[in-house]
RNA sequence: GGGCGGUUAGCUCAGCUGGUUAGAGCGCCUGCCUUACAAGCAGGAGGUCGCAGGUUCGAGUCCUGCACUGCCCA
């Protein structure tokens, strides 16, 4: 099988059959744990993406974001589960339907709205999820068994519980305010979904006759046509100009209605004329104005933006259209007295970009500011404590302050839409007395009157606010089930900035809601004494019970017995006691109830310009295209490697190619290893099955639960064997640490340099000496120990790289176990942990050398053009230990500079032509032809003046008393032993120059 | 108007708590099909870290101001 591997790396057939397998096999479901079971437990839920989306690339970073992390969970081994579904977004699949309807003819009106219903459940079969489909081929490892759609009956019955809860609560109330309202869709749509831009537009100043006088007030406007619901006209109560007015009352042009002048501070005296029209029905400010002043509501159009018949004879046309005829009226009539140009705000429906119409309508809320009736705080404010106290942590830390900042100026929450597609609102109408009753199932009858005649409400809920519950429907809730106490809170979300508020911030709202237990902290306080009940097991209380130990709590009739973990009882009646129980209980029950511990937010893909991906422009990349071109693994590993925290991607095929190359590279690896291991094998010096020993098996299943598992096993022979070690070690510890703090970009790179820089540029090269042949006993020897080396290193290495690159890894893996992996995958092996014991700095500093010399062969080769087949002898000036450590590993540096003799000497060869220092050896290459005497000197000039502005540098600060004395011993000593070999290298480079003349 | 970022090589970006010589990929130049890999190998050029001050023994890193630029909220 092994020798099969074909030339070039060809991703497709690969990807396709592990993604295929992987499914298959079930190899990422999760089972319910037992209650036995202790393994950590790692919790990831998918954003779920809208069901009429297709896969961008927004979704492929995040998705590979995901999974990077939750393999790289599940092969430490914890319990791991990443949850999908897919979301049933409101507007966006009406929209879908609408038009498929539309294409034939037929509007949703026409059908009806159950038979509308069929219709978009029909639509989803066929096309709804595609995204989930897509993640298939992308390899996320999530659990298919528990897929779900947020309109599935038993999600849908926790919205109505939820709901019914709220309100129970006093915190949904149903009421007649100004919404934004999108005439296209024809909803209310909640503040998040307006976006605020800025137009060039006008303002208007009209005229307003003040009746009993010959005056006029002038308003300034910038929407004249809303004039026609006027209820008053506020000046502000400080402004000098219009003190002599406040009371009267003016005519309102063209409606001929007689409407107050109020003093309000509406009125910004430095705005237009400092006079403006109040408008309660169709402008937010004016709303509240008009509760100020017990103003009428006029409400001058209807649910497509056109105006009614309160509009008088302008009812009937469009609102923009009713803006230009007003105009001209006011013109005609002497009202109208100027314009300028002006900025003008304008919100625009999220998703159909219409302008948005401020509107007074009755509509359902979710009263965020407002504590429950049954005690405690308010959602935001649960939600804001979660966050600055620490029990949510956001990546990168700068969401933590935008978070706070807009939990702190939240606004009640619109939650109906007047659609037709979603969770149909819980609260039924009485036809008789207009009793509106909330409940879970259709109630029989009105609770007041008894009365049969019920009609459920039309409105749905706005789709965030089923997901914001998704983080505990999803396991279970309302039943306190095992899934819920096991897998809440959820570890980490990993989601795009774009949807921080909309549903970020209100999962929290609701997480840290309903979440907690069932002992409110409010509640403690007023509790009855008289029975005893265990507050708490486990808790910690500083100066309580002599000290931190853990405790066990319990309500008595005086106060609190505490019980400590040695047994020792105590019993405490201070009030102090009680209140700090009641505060650690408090953000003991907060830290529990949030719906995740972390949020990562990533950050936006643009393409390779720093361009906005974006249909009109049409610079948008289809994942699957590029899949299709370099391999799902190069794509995953260049996002990952671009995806550092805060920093916008900017996507390039170039970068992506480079890591198909990367793949390619690493799959040509492989093919030496099997290549040797083979002939090993056919030699009977080694075999591969040696890794599929018992106990080297065991170590995957062992090390699950602890994650501890590095090279199963590896004999470090010689220098490069200790070296690579060593060096496998710290790439190990650099990619755990990276992942746990989110770097993927850390980890993605430090991969990269160790396998290709480190691993196949020196150790594959160094290791092919000891695999030249098998004749005598030691060849046979170092053969072996070589090769069991490089099979085991190997197969570590991919296990460090799984996460990243699944599929590459997944193929090589089992070509190294020939079909017979200890685990049916390496994405349940284990993920490789640093072993302290194996870093060996000494053989680094060594290899350091060896390195150092063979490029400075090779340079001196190149600069003297000496052809590329010959071999040269080289002369070596150096102490006793580093020409020993040179002469140790002769064999090593002959292969990699193209060596044929390595000479010592005992002079300096810095007066030598062809000669390179450095400040531990001297190296001359010895050929005949002279290195070009004007580029060496070149050279050499360039060299000295560099080290002798680094000696410049250096003797500034050694001679710095406040250096001395403040700066770190290590720090003061390392320039000091730089200063020292700088100084050998400037006269070596001195006397070379001086050399050439 | 309020808030949050960014400015480092030709391009795209790293550089985590201030510490010895600022890194990578791509691109560029030179030479090589050296039996794992030309999607490769070897060597090389290229940066006064946006500007001006300040703190510090020491600043790409911290502070202040300025310039340019991106985003979020109202």
């Amino acid at each position: 099988m092994s020798n099969e591997l074909p030339k070039a790396y060809e991703p497709g057939a690969i990807e396709n059959r592990w993604a295929e397998y992987w499914t298959r096999e079930n190899l990422f479901a999760v089972k319910t744990p037992a209650d036995s079971d202790t393994r950590p437990v790692f919790t990831l839920l998918l954003p779920p993406p809208n069901v009429t989306g297709r896969l961008h690339m927004g979704h492929m970073l995040n998705q590979t974001e995901m999974d990077i992390i939750v393999r790289w969970h599940r092969m430490r081994g914890e319990t791991s589960l990443w949850l999908p579904g897919t979301d049933h977004a409101g507007i966006a699949t009406q929209m879908m339907v609408e038009r498929q309807l539309a294409s034939e003819g037929i509007k949703r009106q026409d059908l009806g709205r159950e038979k509308f219903i069929e219709r978009v459940w029909e639509w989803r079969k066929h096309y709804g999820g595609a995204i989930l489909d897509q993640m298939k081929r992308l390899g996320a490892s999530v659990d298919w068994h528990r897929e779900y759609f947020t309109m599935d009956e038993n999600l849908s019955h926790a919205v109505r519980e939820v709901f019914v809860r709220l309100y129970d609560e006093g915190l949904i109330y149903r009421g007649k305010y100004i919404v934004n309202w999108c005439p296209r869709c024809g909803t209310a749509i909640s503040d998040l979904e307006v976006v605020h831009e800025d137009f060039p537009g006008k303002l208007y100043e009209i005229r307003y006759p003040v009746i009993g006088t010959n005056e006029f007030l002038t308003v300034a406007t910038t929407r004249p046509e809303t004039m026609l619901g006027d209820t008053a006209v506020a000046v502000n109560p400080e402004d000098e100009r219009y003190k002599h007015l406040h009371g009267k009352r003016v005519l309102l042009p063209l409606m001929n209605r007689e409407i107050p002048v109020i003093a309000d501070e509406l009125a910004q005296p430095e705005f237009g004329t400092g006079v403006v029209k109040v408008t309660p029905a169709h402008d937010a400010n004016d709303f509240a104005a008009g509760l100020r002043h017990d103003l009428p509501r006029i409400n001058i159009m209807d649910e497509h933006g056109r105006m009614n018949e309160n509009a008088g004879r302008y009812a009937g046309h469009d609102r923009f259209e009713a803006r230009e005829r007003v105009m001209n009226d006011l013109r005609e009539q002497g009202f109208f007295v100027g314009e300028r140009d002006y900025t003008v705000p304008i919100g625009k429906c999220d998703r159909c970009k219409t302008i948005v119409e401020p509107r007074l309508s009755t509509q359902w809320f979710v009263a965020v500011n407002k504590e429950p009736s049954s005690g405690g705080l308010s959602m935001a404010k649960a939600a804001s404590d979660a966050v600055s106290k620490g029990f949510i942590r956001f990546t990168p830390e700068n969401y933590k302050t935008i978070y706070l900042q807009w939990m702190e100026n939240i606004h009640d929450w619109c939650i109906s839409r007047q659609l037709w597609w979603g969770h149909r609102i819980p609260a039924w109408h009485c036809q008789k007395c207009g009793e509106i009753i909330v409940a879970r199932e259709t109630p029989a009858h009105c609770k007041n009157c008894a009365h049969h005649e019920l009609i459920q409400d039309t409105d749905v809920l706005d789709t965030w606010f089923s997901s914001a519950l998704l983080p505990f429907t999803t396991l279970g809730w309302p039943e306190n089930t095992r899934d819920l106490e096991t897998f809440y809170p959820t570890s980490l979300l990993i989601t795009g900035f774009d949807i921080l508020f909309f549903w970020v911030a209100r999962m929290i709202m609701m997480g840290c809601h309903f979440m907690s237990p069932p002992h409110k902290p409010s509640a403690l306080s007023s509790r009855q004494s008289g029975h005893s009940e265990i507050l708490a097991t486990d808790l910690r209380i500083d100066g309580l019970a002599g000290g931190e130990a853990s405790v066990r709590i319990t309500h008595i009739p005086t106060g609190l017995e505490i019980v400590s973990r040695e047994g020792h009882t105590q019993q405490d009646n201070r009030v102090l006691a009680m209140e700090m129980l009641q505060k650690r209980l408090e953000e003991r029950y907060l830290a529990e109830s949030v719906p995740f511990r972390e949020v990562y937010i990533h950050a936006l893909v643009r393409d390779a310009e720093r361009q906005k991906m974006s249909k009109t422009k049409g610079n948008v990349l289809d994942p699957i295209q590029v899949i299709e071109k370099y391999g799902t693994d190069a794509t995953r590993f260049t996002l990952a490697a671009m995806a550092s925290p805060g920093t916008d991607i900017a996507f390039s095929e170039s970068r992506t190619e480079g890591y198909r190359s990367f793949a390619n590279k690493i799959w040509n690896a492989a093919r030496f290893m099997f290549m040797n291991v083979d002939r090993a094998a056919e030699a009977g010096v080694w075999s591969l099955k040696e890794l599929r020993q018992p106990r080297v098996a065991a170590a995957h299943e062992s090390s699950r639960g602890e994650g501890v598992c590095g090279i199963p096993i590896f004999k470090a022979e010689t220098l490069d064997d200790r070296w690579i070690l060593s060096r496998f070690n710290q790439t190990a510890q650099q990619v755990n640490d990276a992942l746990q703090t989110y770097r993927f970009h850390e980890a993605a790179h430090v991969l990269y340099s160790f396998f290709w820089g480190e691993l196949c540029d020196w150790y594959i090269e160094l290791i092919k000496n000891r695999l030249a042949d098998f004749e005598s006993d030691k060849d046979r020897q170092q053969a072996r120990v070589a090769c069991q080396n490089l099979a085991s290193l190997f197969e570590a290495s991919l296990r460090l790289l799984s996460p990243i690159m699944p599929f590459i890894t997944e193929e090589i893996w089992h070509a190294i176990y020939n079909a017979k992996p200890p685990v049916a995958s390496i994405a349940l092996a284990a993920f490789p942990s640093a072993s302290q014991q194996q870093i060996d700095l000494d053989a680094e500093q060594d290899m350091a050398i060896l390195q150092d010399l063979v490029v400075s062969v090779r340079n001196l080769r190149a600069e003297m053009k000496v052809e590329p087949r010959t071999r040269t002898p080289i002369e070596v000036h150096a102490d006793a230990s580093i020409w020993k450590l040179i002469r140790d590993n002769a064999i090593a540096v002959e292969r990699l500079a193209n060596v044929d003799d390595i000479r010592f000497t005992e002079h300096s060869l810095a007066k030598e032509a062809g000669a390179r220092g450095t400040a531990r050896f001297d190296v001359r290459v010895i050929y005949e032809r002279k290195i070009d005497v004007g580029a060496e000197r070149q050279r050499l000039q360039k060299e000295l003046e560099r080290i002798e502005k680094e000696i410049g540098n250096g003797q500034r600060q050694l001679s710095n008393e406040g250096f001395l004395s403040k700066a770190p011993t290590h720090v003061v000593d390392g320039l000091r032993r730089r200063a020292e070999e700088l100084q050998v290298l400037r006269n070596k480079a001195k006397t070379a120059l001086d050399q050439l003349g």
